[in-house]
DNA sequence: CGGCAATACC
DNA sequence: CGTAT
DNA sequence: GCCG
């Protein structure tokens, strides 16, 4: 079921004086030819903007149904793209009778196109207000993606906090009493959204106090609420209570919630030093659940205590941060490593010594250490806006092109699936074609860390996957997956974590679905493989369990057609609290 | 009662 | 073993 | 904490 474009056009189209409309220049005849012709007006756009724009153009990107080229004629331009708000301004570059036959939009409905994975209705983006009409009207929006399962319904969750009343997720074969989140339909916020988020407390405390299985069952419970569709009430507890993961348990708390319009135990949890404290320490990068424990047996309470804990090498407070130290220190931060270790501080004076006859005169890229941790904290748990998700987007986007030209990108994560907020910036790169030159994607994940490192775009490196030869089990696969996760910084911005994900071909599309998650989500997609299709799947592939024959998805959609499943879209995987 | 997602480093 | 994805 |  590859999404096409099905013109819902029908009932628009009415003036039919407009020439064709979504009719993509059949100038070249042969197939539909779904490339979007894009004309960039330079004017009023930076340097940098302008890069970041044609990096995102010329390299099109993202799915199957999404790809654009650059057009050096606004003629034959399916969109015009200019920051441009001014007749006057524009008509310096484009003759009026021309734009009012096409639809001219600001550079953010071509970021946001691309990051959604689908061209947005124009609308919103319209460069000029007085060609607004004019540009709604010509938009090549409208086509593909979210229909297979979607497509009746508004769907569009992200803001459906609307009211009880309405279809179930009347999506396809999606089915909200189905034991597997990966069935269900599950909307970034529910209508039960608040009884949610009392059980994610309880949920959390088990995380934390090392109740792991509990926490699980929490977890399939959240995700049972999530999917259900209607307000909880007294009335409606029965069929609640005939749901797959709603046990004795769950449904009395259900129950005290509905007569308290709370659940004491989760209060009881939220407000505890204990809970408070345990979850502010988590907040450092290399500090779980165990560690926390640990910090907080050891007496800590307080990051001012972690701090002391972990010694405070800092001379004072009074030179905040406005870190350039790290510049370019093409030393190597010795070790003294990852939380994991409780007590280990003392060992201050690491003298780095040469460690290996490394040839490689490369500058070192600092990792994390606690001490690290502690000092990006500030930075760390903020979150993330999705105009800056694009904008980082976007300037890996160019450096990835300066480095590897041909590669496609996709943000997935979080923000893909309609957070306004994200902890982080995941973003998967590679090449969605298994095309046969689908060559060197491997070893690309040095090079672009690099270069960012060089241009003090990333600052530190949690984690990189070396070039191992992983498998003897199924040779000829080299690795399918590389992984950097980073800490990057725009220029005089806050720092982020940005996970960067380098797919082969093969790998691609299962990639995009084991890194949008959510959690849940992807758990019950493996459960659901190897439970039900004898099939194992993550991130790294789909494999036929007897055999272990290797299944390659040609489109996201073909991922869950092979795992026979409904489609999903990516705003509805939200399984998680 | 066993199982609960699956891997890669540290 | 613990942490992160 | 719930399922098969």
């Amino acid at each position: 079921m590859s999404p096409r474009k099905r013109s819902r056009s029908s009932s628009i189209s009415s003036s039919d004086s407009q020439p064709r409309k979504r009719q993509r220049s059949s100038s070249d005849g042969s197939e539909p030819d779904k490339r979007l012709k894009v004309y960039i007006v330079q004017a009023k756009l930076s340097a940098d903007e302008v890069a970041s724009l044609y990096a995102l153009v010329d390299h099109h990107s993202v799915n199957e149904s999404l790809d654009f080229e650059l057009t050096p004629s606004p003629r034959d331009a399916d969109v015009i793209v200019t920051a441009v708000h001014m007749r006057k301004r524009l008509e310096r570059h484009i003759d009026w009778a021309l734009a009012k036959e096409k639809p001219i939009v600001t550079p953010d409905w071509l970021f946001n196109s691309v990051s959604a994975g689908e061209l947005l209705p124009c609308g919103k983006f319209a460069a000029l207000s007085e060609l607004h009409d004019e540009t709604v009207h010509n938009c090549p929006d409208g086509d593909d993606d979210s229909d297979t399962a979607a497509s009746s319904p508004p769907t569009d969750s992200l803001l459906h906090l609307r009211s009880p009343s309405q279809e179930p997720a009347a999506s396809a074969d999606l089915d909200w009493k189905s034991r597997y989140a990966c069935c269900r339909a599950s909307p970034l916020v529910c209508v039960n959204q608040h009884l949610v988020s009392r059980l994610a407390i309880i949920r959390r405390s088990r995380e934390l106090e090392d109740d792991k299985i509990s926490a699980l069952s929490y977890d399939h419970a959240i995700g049972m609420i999530k999917s259900y569709p209607y307000e909880l009430t007294e009335d409606r507890l029965n069929e609640v209570n005939s749901l797959p993961h709603i046990g004795p348990k769950m449904i009395s708390r259900i129950e005290e919630y509905l007569d308290n319009g709370d659940i004491e135990e989760a209060e009881t949890i939220a407000n505890s030093q204990r809970y408070q404290s345990l979850e502010a320490f988590t907040d450092l990068y290399g500090v779980g659940a165990t560690t926390a424990r640990k910090l907080y047996a050891a007496g800590c309470r307080t990051f001012e205590d972690v701090e002391r804990y972990y010694g405070v090498s800092y001379e004072d407070e009074a030179e905040e941060e406005a870190d350039l130290d790290d510049g370019l220190k093409t030393e190597e931060t010795d070790d003294l490593h990852l939380a994991s270790q409780h007590n280990d501080r003392a060992s201050q004076h690491n003298d780095r010594k040469p460690p290996r006859p490394l040839r490689f005169a490369k500058p070192k890229i600092p990792s994390i250490t606690p001490r690290v941790a502690l000092d990006l904290r500030d930075d760390l748990d903020q979150r993330i806006p999705r105009e800056e998700v694009q904008e980082i987007f976007a300037v890996i986007v160019r450096e990835l092109n300066a480095v590897r030209p041909g590669c496609v990108a996709t943000i997935v994560g979080g923000y893909r699936r309609g957070k306004s907020l994200s902890g982080d910036v995941d973003i998967v790169i590679g090449h969605p074609n298994l095309s046969p030159t689908g060559k060197q994607v491997k070893g690309l994940s040095s090079r672009l860390v690099e270069r960012l490192y060089e241009r003090g775009l990333v600052t530190h490196l949690m984690y990189l996957s070396g070039f191992h030869a992983p498998d003897v089990t199924r040779a000829a696969h080299w690795d399918a997956l590389e992984k950097a996760l980073t800490v990057f910084v725009l220029p005089g911005g806050v720092r982020r974590r940005v996970d960067l994900i380098f797919a082969a071909p093969e790998a691609y599309w299962t990639a995009v679905v084991g890194w949008t998650g959510s959690k849940t989500f992807e758990r019950d997609l493996r459960r659901w493989a190897a439970e039900q299709k004898e099939l194992k799947f993550d991130s790294t592939g789909l494999t036929r369990r007897s055999n272990g024959e290797l299944l390659v998805p040609t489109s996201e959609e073909d991922v869950f057609r092979l795992l026979g499943l409904g489609w999903v879209p990516p705003t509805l995987r939200n399984a998680d609290a």
